[in-house]
Formats: C-alpha cells, sequence, structure tokens
DNA sequence: AGGTTTCATTGAATCGTTTCAATTGATTCA
DNA sequence: TGAATCAATTGAAACGATTCAATGAAACCT
C-alpha cells in the first residue's frame, strides 16, 4: 500500500540517493533522471512520508505555540502574527490552547518536546516555569508570549500593561473628567492588575480620584452588572470616566448606559476599554481602546526563537517589551 | 545529546524491549524493572521520539482539520468540537486554515498527508474535489465538513441552510409581519443562497413580500449602511421584520435601528440573525438567532471519520445534515 | 595519450522506536 | 524427577528518508 522511495528508485531505473535529490536538490540532479524520477513519482503516487525524514533530521521544522485561549482574538491575532513570521523561515505553526489548564499547558508541552518540534511559544499559565525551564535545558528553545519573566534566562515578548493602564487614564483626565472608576478582575491576573497600577499612578499624578470596581471576570454580562449598578446611584456619585479592563467589559457597560435617559457618551461618562478588539470600532458608540500591536507580537516571538536556534545559545536571550497605543473613537470624543 | 532508548537500557541495565514495554504495556513488566526504567528515565531526562514511532507505526495519531477561517466563531466551535471528540478517541487535533486561499488549501491538505495523519477534515473552499479525492484514493480517510457533498463518496457533515432560512422568515411571519426584508451576501456563497431560498419558500407558503437586500460580505459596516438605507425610507416603505444571513450583519443593522427616534424593535422592525455567536444573546437587545449546532457538527465529522477508518473502508459514506434550530429572543419578543 | 577536474550517480549506514520470535528462568503438576 | 506451563526478558529486524564516501563517466587541458 503504502510507496517509499525505493519503490520509485525502481520504477525510475535510479538509485534512492536519487530520489532523494530529486526531492530535496534537484540542481544537483541532471534533467534526464528528474524528468524519470517525477514520472514514476506520478505514476506511483508516492508521498514523502514525513516522520521519516523527521527522524532522520532530528528536528522538525515546525514550531509550537501554546495560548491560554484561542477563542480570545488578541491570541487569535498573536497567532496569525506567529504564522506569518515562521512561514517565511519556512517553518509551520502547531497551535494549541491550553484553556487556562495546567495539566493541560503540561500535557501539551510534553506533546511539543515529543515531537521535537523546532521552538515552543507559550503564555504560561502559572509563574512556576520550573517544567519550562527543564525542557529548555534539555534542548528545546522557548520563548515567553504575553509574560515579562523576571528570569532573564527567557527571552520573552510582552506587552508594558502598566503603561496601557497609564495611557486609558490619562486621556481620561485630559478631556477633563476628575471622578475615574476602573472596571476588572480578577486581581490576581498580572495583565490585569499591571493595568490598574498604571491607571492608578496617572490619577496620582493629575490628583484625580480613581474607584475601583472589581468584576469577576472580563465579560460583557459583567460589564452590564456593573454598569447597572453605577447606574442605581445618585448623580453625583457615578464616575465620569470609566476604564475597562477588556473591550468586552466596556462594551456590555456601553449597552447599558447607552438607553439610559440621564446619560449621555462621552459627556457624562467617557469611556476606555482595552485590547481594540474589531468590535470596539464598529460598536453602537464606536470605542476608545488601548491597542496592542498583537501581530508584532507574534512575529517577534518568532524573531527571538529563531535567534535563540541559530546563534551561540547562551547569549542572545532578550525581554522585548512593547509599547500599548491609544486609539481614540466616539467614547471619549467630545464631537 | 539526545537520549535514546538504548541509552535508558543501558543505564537501567536492561533491553529496549522492555524500555519500550514499560512505556507501552507496563503491565507486561515486572514492578522492578518498571522502577529501574523510571528511574533511569527521571535521570537521562530521556524524551520520547515521536518521529520515530509514528514511522515505526505507519500513522501519525493526529487528525487535520482545514476551515476556511478560524477567526469565523462558526468554525472556532466547530474545531472545540472536533477536538474533543478526538480527545476521547485518544487523537489529537491540528488546526490549519486555509484563509480561502486555493494554494494554502493544497499545501496544507500535502502537509497533511506527508504527516500521515490519521484523517483529514476539510471545510473545501472549491466544488473541485479532484484533488481531495486524489487523497482520498491513495489512503487518507476525508470527511467534508460544512458542506452536502453530492458526490456520495465522500461523508460529510453540514447543516440544512434552506431549514435555516424558512425558519427564521416563518418565524417573522408569525409574529404577525408582513414586509420582510432578507439581507445577505453575496449570492454566490452556497450558504447564504441557501438562507434565502429558504426564506422566499417561506414567504410564498404564507403569501407574504420578501423583499431582498444584497450586501457585499456579512459585516457590521454592511449591517449599518444597508439599514441607514432602510431609515432613510418612508415609513410605510420599510420593512416590518429583517432576516440577517449572519450575526454580524444583524448586530449592525441592530445598531443602527436602535437609535432612530422612529423605529422600536420589535413592533416596528423585527430582527433575526444566524449563526447565534456569542455576541447575540448579549447585544443591548438580545437577538434572535438560527443556531447551527457547530459542537456536535466537529464532534459528528470525527466520528464519521472514525467509522471510515474502522470498517470496510467501502461501506460505510454518510451525509449527515444537521437541522439548525430557532433561539427566540427579544429582538422579536414583543414583551 | 595521459592526467586531472567536474559532474552525476550509487547504495550502505543511520536516525529511534516498536514488534515479535526466541530464550531464559521459575513454577506447577503428575 | 521430569515435563509442561507461564511470565519476563531479550535483541535483531523493520519502518522510510537522507547523507556521504566511493565510484563511474565524461570533459577538459597540455
Amino acid at each position: 500500500m503504502a510507496v517509499s522511495v525505493r519503490d520509485v528508485a525502481k520504477k525510475a531505473g535510479v538509485s534512492v540517493g536519487t530520489v532523494s535529490n530529486v526531492l530535496n536538490n534537484p540542481d544537483k540532479v541532471s534533467e534526464k533522471s528528474v524528468a524519470k524520477v517525477q514520472n514514476a513519482i506520478d505514476q506511483l503516487g508516492f508521498v514523502r512520508n514525513d516522520a521519516a525524514r523527521q527522524l532522520r533530521a532530528g528536528k522538525s521544522r515546525s514550531i509550537g505555540l501554546v495560548v491560554l485561549d484561542v477563542r480570545n482574538p488578541f491570541f487569535a491575532e498573536v497567532a496569525r502574527g506567529t504564522e506569518e513570521a515562521a512561514e517565511e523561515h519556512g517553518l509551520s505553526v502547531l497551535f494549541a490552547n491550553s484553556d487556562e489548564n495546567l495539566d493541560r499547558e503540561k500535557n501539551l508541552l510534553v506533546l511539543f518536546e515529543e515531537q521535537r518540534v523546532a521552538g515552543i511559544l507559550v503564555s504560561p499559565l502559572s509563574s512556576e516555569l520550573a517544567e519550562i525551564k527543564r525542557i529548555r535545558d534539555r534542548g528545546t528553545p522557548v520563548v515567553l508570549v504575553d509574560r515579562k519573566s523576571r528570569d532573564k534566562s527567557f527571552s520573552s515578548v510582552s506587552v508594558d500593561d502598566v503603561a496601557g493602564g497609564f495611557l486609558a487614564a490619562d486621556h481620561l483626565i485630559a478631556t477633563g473628567k476628575k471622578k475615574l472608576l476602573f472596571a476588572g478582575g480578577p486581581m490576581e491576573i498580572e495583565q490585569i492588575s499591571d493595568r490598574l497600577k498604571g491607571a492608578q499612578s496617572a490619577a496620582d499624578a493629575k490628583g484625580v480620584k480613581l474607584e475601583i470596581g472589581v468584576t469577576k471576570n472580563l465579560t460583557v454580562l459583567e460589564g452590564r452588572a456593573l454598569a447597572t449598578e453605577i447606574l442605581a446611584r445618585p448623580k453625583n456619585l457615578r464616575p465620569d470616566g470609566i476604564f475597562a479592563a477588556n473591550d468586552l467589559l466596556a462594551l456590555g457597560i456601553m449597552q447599558v448606559l447607552v438607553v439610559a435617559p440621564d446619560v449621555s457618551i462621552p459627556k457624562d461618562i467617557a469611556l476606555v476599554g482595552y485590547d481594540d478588539i474589531s468590535f470596539a470600532g464598529t460598536a453602537l458608540i464606536s470605542l476608545t481602546s488601548i491597542r496592542q500591536p498583537s501581530l508584532l507580537i507574534g512575529a517577534q516571538a518568532v524573531e527571538l526563537l529563531i535567534q535563540e536556534t541559530d546563534e551561540n545559545k547562551e547569549f542572545k536571550k532578550r525581554q522585548v517589551v512593547f509599547q500599548p497605543e491609544l486609539v481614540v473613537r466616539d467614547s471619549t470624543k467630545s464631537s
């Protein structure tokens, strides 16, 4: 059933070495042989066996990507970034999501290591990097994604969430807002608490109040709940600017505020989100947001991985931190 | 650098066969040997080489999934469905998207075939199945996803879009609407024209008018453009029920209608979407939609693939067609 | 013609795992 | 005690592509 190079060689009347060369170094083979071999391949329906190739080569031409959640648009973009960059280097990317589950993460890492991937990009769940370090030390390069490693022995790519939080709050203050509210949670997630930290420092710098509205998660529903609570307050106790830790939360808040008769966005309450998902720009009132260069993050991670593979390993660890960007839209723009 | 079973065997003082058995059939090995081998594995940091395993086995334990666009929430759900079903059978799923690009599709299929995947699930781009047929005939089982094959030689899983269109229009009519509008396009996409076909037949059956609003694509922006056009009309020329070919389009329409002073949803204009994406339920006015059993589709596709692998190949081709389901929410529910 | 270089081709050895027929050693049974 | 049974272990062979030193053939130069 299975057709091997040997079968092709026999049919074409050449040696297996020649067949292999036709496949991999066609310029080292005479035209006549190429033709004969191609012919035999077509007739027999020969398909290269990648397992055998890899076994011989010792390494695969794939890199593994482990993210927390593929359905998060941010990670979907990061994934595309890695895919594009990898393609340029003739590599392909195997996607997998850990679903924020430590066991799954472990399994996936083992799987990738068994596959002898050229390298692993991982957005690690826990701060416990022991397992990852073990893999790295056994020879598989690893780059951390969306997480700054204090441990300088890892290369990493991340975004400065503190700066993002600062940008958001500072922008609200710049448009004249004086009673800010930060919406988000749980605070155990470093990205979220960093965004708050940045917002806090902007507020402190300008002597503006910053209230904290902790949510259980970053979903539309939580946003609506929070907004409903805010509307229940007397007008003078409401914030005049809200910074939500992501866009879904912000959109939920917006949905409720927009139908409240006594609130106008952005005049009474301005709103800033985070992530700049595609829905942000197309919302009823387009949403000001903090954009993370997600494609770039993915691409950069691949580059770091490749550097780590190429060069004398120990030298080239780098921690790349991208700066987020403020995208101003109608939810904060007084027209 | 690389540690092999042979190294483990030497260190543990047993044969390679025993090491292999510890890995794959621990019950066939004495406890003492298991302990010795485990010890050696830990000390040496041995990691199984999957390429060698596969080479020996002749088949991988992965199945390949090629979808048109991973960022489409429908396909994201289908992917999860395959993942869950595959996991139950001890298989893993390799994701890839063709980006609606024929060359990419071809490359991915070749890649999967070279990997000797256990089978391929593909949402094929063109109706030209020659290449896919060739792969199938060479021995890799293939199941078509989200596409009904007229060619009965393929197993396939799809959803009845005509029925979905009928459901939507019939529901609008049942709530008393008399001037319907179908929004969607381009009509070359079979899924879209099928939905229209179903809507048309529901309208015909009840003697209700159905206007067709063709859009360039199915995005929020197109929906807003269309809705703006509708609002520009005198009131008596506006439809009283709109069926949009997907939820993004419907949400765009809703965004515009909801702020129009002289339109109330669903009293003046009712709205039905398609796909039931997670945003549908959390929209400002929750959106009635047609749900496709996307998880089930993925799971079913895996089952068909496995049947095709197991049984005498030629018998078990099946074309499974799921029925979509109407999910009634506020956008059509007179409260 | 003789020698040297160039180019194409050959095929055995290799990668690391699994399999399976053969072997060993221990245990049971009559 | 000798034979039969069973469990545990062994190690060579196989999977299929690639590599590389060796070989062959042709072309070139003096």
